[in-house]
DNA sequence: GAATCGTGGCG
DNA sequence: TCGCCAAGATT
């Protein structure tokens, strides 16, 4: 357990604090506080750019303006407004958890962290998340940014490959936890995403370079190569593209297909992949039943030919 | 605990 | 060009 000295860890509050007043980013989220709202952008956000939410997240909730109708939606018209956001599952989980509210809370989204953690798309992250963002509450949160940078600040950290593990960083956060967690959780973020970059870190415009440990790394070069190429497992591929792009090729080909009607096996073929042949219907086949599974598509069969489409229910 | 789940930008 | 990366959760 590395010990902290109370006069860094001050500096590293006022210091960053002071650059996020100046250099914060304007988003969507930081202007509300309806927890329903935050929801969606957390939710959103998890492995996405703010970039992408900042664009999306108002047109979702145009769509869905409030945690009732978006329970009352079917599956496929959620599916259909999640569109450009990737991971579907999220949004089928989104629904489910609107549901769970309404049928547990009374519709009213629960602020402590156990009844979060028992909804359906809800980890640690966005509990404590919505507990900081939503309630005001003071509550360390650890995403992905942060983490990068408190690993580079409070450890030498020579490339993401090395960030401290998940324990250490969560205890490092709580307890360097300052009052106003919110602008502080927010301004890591902001700092983690725009200068504490994964790639190519600006330590020269960075507020706290002074203070990290990991200072002398960057000014060797050590963080700018590429990273050491781990060997990664390689993902199951067809035909040199990988799995998860043939099935966002199908759900986009039901996105787009009118909500009465539905593909025959052979049409859904034809239209993600122009040379489709008979013989490669088994590889669609369990495509398609993955889909299923996840609760993203709905398999019919007429006959003996096989019909799908979006989930609906 | 490793594998799985999309999409688009960037170096 | 192509692999890495992005406000993670689930099984």
């Amino acid at each position: 357990m590395r010990k902290f000295h109370r006069r860094t860890i001050k500096a590293l509050h006022r210091n960053v604090l002071r650059w996020y007043r100046k250099h914060q980013r304007q988003l969507f989220w930081r202007s509300t506080r309806d927890p329903y709202e935050i929801l969606v952008s957390e939710i959103m956000l998890q492995q996405t750019q703010a970039s992408r939410v900042q664009e999306k997240l108002p047109q979702f909730l145009d769509r869905f303006p409030t945690l009732r109708t978006l329970a009352h939606a079917s599956r496929a018209d959620v599916i259909r407004a999640w569109r450009g956001m990737g991971y579907n599952n999220r949004a089928v989980r989104l629904r489910e958890l609107a549901r769970k509210v309404i049928e547990r809370h009374e519709g009213q989204l629960p602020c402590r962290i156990e009844e979060l953690l028992r909804l359906p798309g809800i980890g640690k992250y966005t509990a404590h998340a919505l507990t900081c963002f939503a309630y005001g509450r003071r509550m360390p949160v650890v995403d992905v940014n942060i983490r990068r940078v408190l690993s580079r600040v409070l450890w030498k950290t020579k490339s993401t490959a090395e960030l401290r593990t998940d324990d250490e960083i969560w205890s490092a956060a709580e307890r360097i936890l300052p009052k106003d967690s919110y602008s502080w959780n927010q301004a890591l973020m902001d700092l983690g995403a725009t200068v504490c970059t994964a790639r190519r870190p600006k330590c020269e415009e960075c507020p706290i370079a002074s203070i990290c440990s990991s200072r002398h790394l960057h000014k060797l070069g050590v963080m700018n190569g590429r990273q050491a190429h781990q060997a990664k497992k390689m993902e199951p591929r067809y035909n040199g593209i990988p799995h998860r792009i043939w099935r966002g090729r199908i759900v986009e080909a039901l996105r787009n297909m009118s909500s009465e009607s539905s593909f025959s096996l052979v049409r859904l073929g034809h239209i993600i992949k122009s040379d489709f042949s008979k013989r490669e219907l088994p590889w669609l086949s369990r495509l398609i039943d993955g889909l299923v599974r996840d609760g993203i598509a709905h398999t019919s069969k007429h006959r003996s030919t096989i019909s799908v489409m979006l989930a609906g229910e």
